[in-house]
RNA sequence: AGGACUAUAGCUCAGUUGGUUAGAGCGCUACCUUGACAUGGUAGAGGUCGGCAGUUCGAAUCUGCCUAGUCCUACCA
């Protein structure tokens, strides 16, 4: 083996391997495990939350299979619609082509080209990470069999009434031209304005305080072309007389009424709305109460509308407005409007005042343009009925949040959950099985050959198809099913579904995780009939933040980017990759500054292994992490640890007797020690997979196979292998533990590292007379009781303390670990003196004594420092070696420290009321301590005032 | 506005049902190339557990209030 680890030497060929042996496929024995992995945008690449999530799957894909589970880790990608889309549209606008001139076919093989090209990026950095999904049965959303899927559901959910046709008020997104959902608008604090305009009262009549107008606040000018009434609070006294006048709208020149409507603030502005229907959600409800006509130029056919809607499909104003108004302001943008409006009306002087005013912008997540409500005809899910079962299941823990908290988030949302509008204006995506007639008569059906057999339309009967595609969450909604064949009955449907965990992060709980719960439980039945849930716990985990815990993103050039932590990357590189493609060149400046800042030397080549332990240890309990470079460091090192500690064993036992084909064997005190502490770990760590505390798991793996088998138990073994007179016996019995309970060691850490595991086993499992192609399928250990040895332990502690006791006198004293130095055990006992004899060697390796000596309490001591363990004390004389005040002042610290202890004990052990209401073992155990310090104190104390007398 | 979460060593984080001398890694100090490992070893220093009150014999842990920060939902024209 190399002498220090190099992880990319080892991480390549054992995944192709691995793969090639068809290790990730589900085995066909044990009882089913599922996953379901969260599809990433077919065209997206890496980033540090895959990284995270991978991790966490893998770890328990890996878990489960060697707990000899039939596992299922179920791999695709999504077809991610609007992203995808606009991804290929600014690759052709760079080449001056725009897609309405291309046409949709065109543009739909421009981007089922991209996805080729571009589709395999990040499966093949999916395999970078280890994550053991089986690739033969990967799917993509847009799939034959998935797009099937997601007919079927469309059509089903149509017959069953949970999805209509509507039109009302959406997010329209006016760079896009598409209506978007509720969740994919971000509400954005900005600051604007609040215009106070003038709004002239007909018929001459005037206010309260005599003015001839009413002063209404917005803070969309633009839209007053299109109001239909200005409001008022039905109890505000200054507007009682004006309820029901009217008000001649500026510019327009129309009349609208002054209406009544509780949705008013009085304190807010002036008490005066203008109320814009087709703009406007609330104004819009206000407008239906009161009979308002829409204005909306879509629908300016509808009988219902006096007029249209003010703006454009892009976001211009429209010609609907009044005609003298066209020359002015059609075809403005709506923000250039907005100017040019408030000119006018200050031309006017209908403009009172402008203030300052912070608002929530209401923005595109894709697009990041002002989203403004726009009255189109859309498709909907009924969500409400759908929503009642998806909660039953999660309030009586069908479904199981981890952490629990999040249960909350998800009732909140989904007992005031709105209509999910479905219907994209996009081309990318699933086209929506519904047919037009002529007259605008909408069929819904799998086929247009199904949909004119069902309605007896002939074929002289011209049909249309839609032209919209589905909310790419529609199609996501089916994944734990459609993935596994549905609708037909298939046998991995029947095997692996209910899924068992779906890990994610909460950031989609509403945009996947809510909706997926509710399509699975209406489409996927048992045999009874009961809806099947789509897994039974959700593992929430938090944001991937850097190490000032802001949010990695390309404008902040802040982004890690998972692969270079694996295979490292040059400064240079990294700064030319993180100021590559700005949208905002000045950024560049500054992120360049701040890369060489953070990583003047680039970032070295971590490892796969390391990412992921790194990933496992900060898996706390669903928080944000903040992901901290020194950590990773830290568990490279300990990638390093391993390594060295593997070729230490081989190098004690290849091509040695280890006892794996018989012969006596003989435990020593070491050796029956780690195996008992091998079995505590495997407890540990079983109890911390069961939490899906993976930080407890790496932890209790790190202390182990460092604090322990490192640091201890590889030093003891060294006395026995280097003994010339140690036993066959005894020797087998050290070969043998050291490499049983390194394999174990590996096989227990084997989930969270995979490559580093796999390599040294392939060395080990021989030696420990294991045999079998991969780690990957060996079982995981579990904890024998049996094997738990307690006066081993406690044996072990006696020796650590007095190893401990030595080496602190060395170092406070500053004696060279070089100097061999005599040491005195006095005022021990049987006990002390049987765990003497039986660890002498031990001892004198451990801590490079001259000699150790056994004291008789009548026998005189030399003048010694002193350490104590338990009523023993260990002394290491003090002629040549050290100081009298080094000595005394090492003393008086020891001193400090347990006379705090006894103040402390003493002072709960005098009060009455601790002693009666506590319990007895807790008071027994406190006057114990207080025992011992107290006895150690007289020790330390005598010590000191021998030293001192001097 | 409503709700959730967070606050523990210089930094990143653990701390299970209230009972520890409050822990780990990194960083820091001193010493050490001893035959697995300097990506190492040994010994140390460092915390009135955000603040205030309360419950209790006993609070980092439970309750209330406050402060600071993060996030979610709804929304103020």
């Amino acid at each position: 083996m190399e002498k220090t680890y190099q992880p990319h030497a080892i991480e390549k060929s054992w995944y192709q391997n691995w793969e090639q042996q068809g290790h990730f496929a589900p085995s066909g024995e044990g009882d089913p495990y599922c996953i379901m992995i969260p599809p990433p945008n077919v065209t997206g690449s890496l980033h540090m939350g895959h990284g995270f999530n991978n991790t966490i799957m893998d770890t328990l894909i890996r878990y489960q299979r060697m707990k000899g589970h039939n596992t299922l880790w179920q791999p695709g990608c999504d077809h991610a619609g609007i992203a995808t889309q606009m991804v290929v549209e600014r690759q052709l606008a760079a080449q001056g082509i725009n897609r309405l001139e291309m046409g949709r076919e065109k543009f739909l093989e421009k981007v089922w080209e991209w996805k080729e090209s571009s589709g395999g990026t990040i499966t093949g950095q999916i395999r970078r990470l280890g994550s053991s999904v089986d690739w033969s049965r990967e799917r993509f959303t847009m799939d034959e069999g998935l797009s099937e899927a997601v007919k079927e559901a469309f059509v089903r959910l149509h017959e069953d009434g949970l999805i209509y046709r509507g039109k009302r008020l959406v997010n329209w997104d006016p760079k896009l031209h598409t209506a978007i959902s509720d969740l994919e608008v971000e509400n954005v604090d900005e600051k604007g304005s609040l215009w106070h305009l003038r709004y002239p009262l007909a018929d001459g009549a005037t206010t309260a305080d005599g003015q001839s107008y009413l002063i209404v606040a917005t803070t969309r000018p633009e839209t007053m072309l299109g109001d239909a009434a200005v409001a008022v609070h039905p109890d505000d006294p200054r507007y009682q007389d004006l309820i029901g006048k009217e008000i001649i709208l500026p510019l327009v020149n129309r009349r609208i009424p002054i209406i009544a409507d509780d949705y008013v603030e009085q304190e807010f502005g002036t008490g005066c709305v203008k109320i814009t229907p087709a703009h406007d959600f609330n104004d819009y409800d206000v407008g239906k109460r009161h009979q308002l006509p829409l204005i909306n130029v879509l629908d300016r056919d509808a009988a219902m509308l006096a007029s249209a809607q003010i703006f454009n499909i892009d976001g211009t104003l429209n010609e609907t407005m009044d005609a003298s108004l066209v020359a002015a302001y059609a075809g403005l943008d709506r923000f250039v409007a907005r100017k040019q409006i408030v000119a006018d009306l200050d031309a006017q002087q209908l403009l009172e005042k402008i203030d300052d005013h912070g608002l929530k912008t209401p923005r595109g997540d894709r697009s990041g343009v002002v989203i403004e409500p726009w009255l189109t005809d859309q498709w909907y899910v009924k969500a409400s009925t759908l929503a009642k079962p998806a909660i039953e299941a999660v309030e009586d823990g069908r479904i199981q949040f981890v952490p629990k908290q999040y249960e909350n988030m998800y009732f909140s949302w989904m007992r005031d959950i709105q209509d999910w509008c479905i219907s994209r204006q996009l081309w990318w995506g699933h086209r929506i099985p519904a047919w037009y007639d002529e007259s605008g008569k909408v069929y819904v059906g799998r086929d247009e050959a199904e949909v004119r057999t069902k309605h007896n339309l002939g074929s002289e009967i011209a049909l249309r198809q839609d032209d919209d595609v589905l909310d790419t969450w529609f199609s996501s909604g089916l994944w734990t099913f459609s993935t596994l064949g549905w609708p037909q009955q298939t046998d991995f449907l029947k095997t692996f579904h209910s899924t068992d965990v779906l890990v994610t992060g909460f950031d989609i709980i509403f945009f996947w995780v809510a909706r997926m719960i509710m399509m699975t439980m209406h489409f996927v039945k048992n045999d009874d009939g009961t809806p099947q849930v789509p897994f039974k716990h959700v593992y929430v985990h938090g944001l991937v933040r850097d190490s000032l815990g802001h949010k990695m993103s390309k404008s902040k050039g802040n982004v890690l980017d998972p692969l270079d932590l694996i295979d490292g990357i040059e400064l240079e590189d990294l700064v030319a990759k993180r100021t590559a493609n700005m949208m905002q060149p000045k950024l560049a400046a500054k992120i360049e500054k701040q890369t060489r800042k953070e990583f003047p030397e680039g970032i070295a080549s971590y490892g796969t292994d390391a990412l992921r332990f790194t990933f496992c240890s900060l898996a706390t309990t669903g928080r944000d992490i903040k992901f901290d470079m020194g950590r990773m460091e830290g568990y490279r090192n300990f990638c390093n640890k391993i390594w060295n500690a593997a070729r230490y064993v081989l190098m004690n036992t290849e091509e040695q007797d280890c006892g794996q084909k018989g012969g006596d064997v003989e435990l020593s005190l070491a050796d029956r020690w780690i195996i008992s502490r091998l079995q505590r770990t495997e407890q540990q760590i079983e109890k911390a997979f069961a939490e899906f505390r993976f930080d407890l798991a790496a932890q209790a793996l790190f202390e182990f196979i460092w604090n322990e088998y490192c640091d201890w138990y590889l030093e003891l073994s060294k006395p026995v292998l280097w003994d010339e007179n140690a036993s066959e016996a005894q020797l087998r019995g050290t070969r043998r533990t050291l490499v049983q309970v390194l394999e174990t060691s590996l096989r227990l850490a084997h989930p969270m590292m995979p490559f580093i595991t796999e390599e040294i086993w392939q060395r080990v499992a021989p030696l420990a007379g294991q045999d079998g192609q991969s780690i990957m399928m060996q079982a995981y250990p579990e904890a024998n009781d049996a094997r738990i040895d307690a006066v081993a332990e406690a044996d072990i502690e006696w020796l650590k303390g007095v190893i401990l006791g030595v080496r602190n006198i060395r170092g406070e004293m500053n004696i060279s670990p070089a100097k061999h130095i005599p040491v005195l055990l006095q005022n021990g006992d049987d006990q002390d003196l049987r765990r003497l004899n039986e660890n002498r060697p031990f001892l004198r390796k451990m801590t490079n004594l001259a000699s150790i000596s056994w004291l008789n309490t009548d026998e005189a001591a030399p003048l010694s420092a002193t350490q104590l363990v338990g009523d023993m004390r260990v002394l290491v004389p003090m002629a040549g070696l050290i100081d009298k005040e080094a000595e005394l002042a090492r003393l008086t610290k020891e001193l400090d420290k347990l006379s705090k202890e006894v103040g402390r004990v003493e002072g709960k052990l005098n009060n009455p009321k601790f002693v009666d209401k506590a319990p007895a073992e807790v008071v027994a155990k406190e006057q114990a301590k207080l025992d011992d310090a107290t006895a150690a104190q007289a020790q330390l104390q005598s010590q000191f005032d021998k030293i001192a007398a001097l």
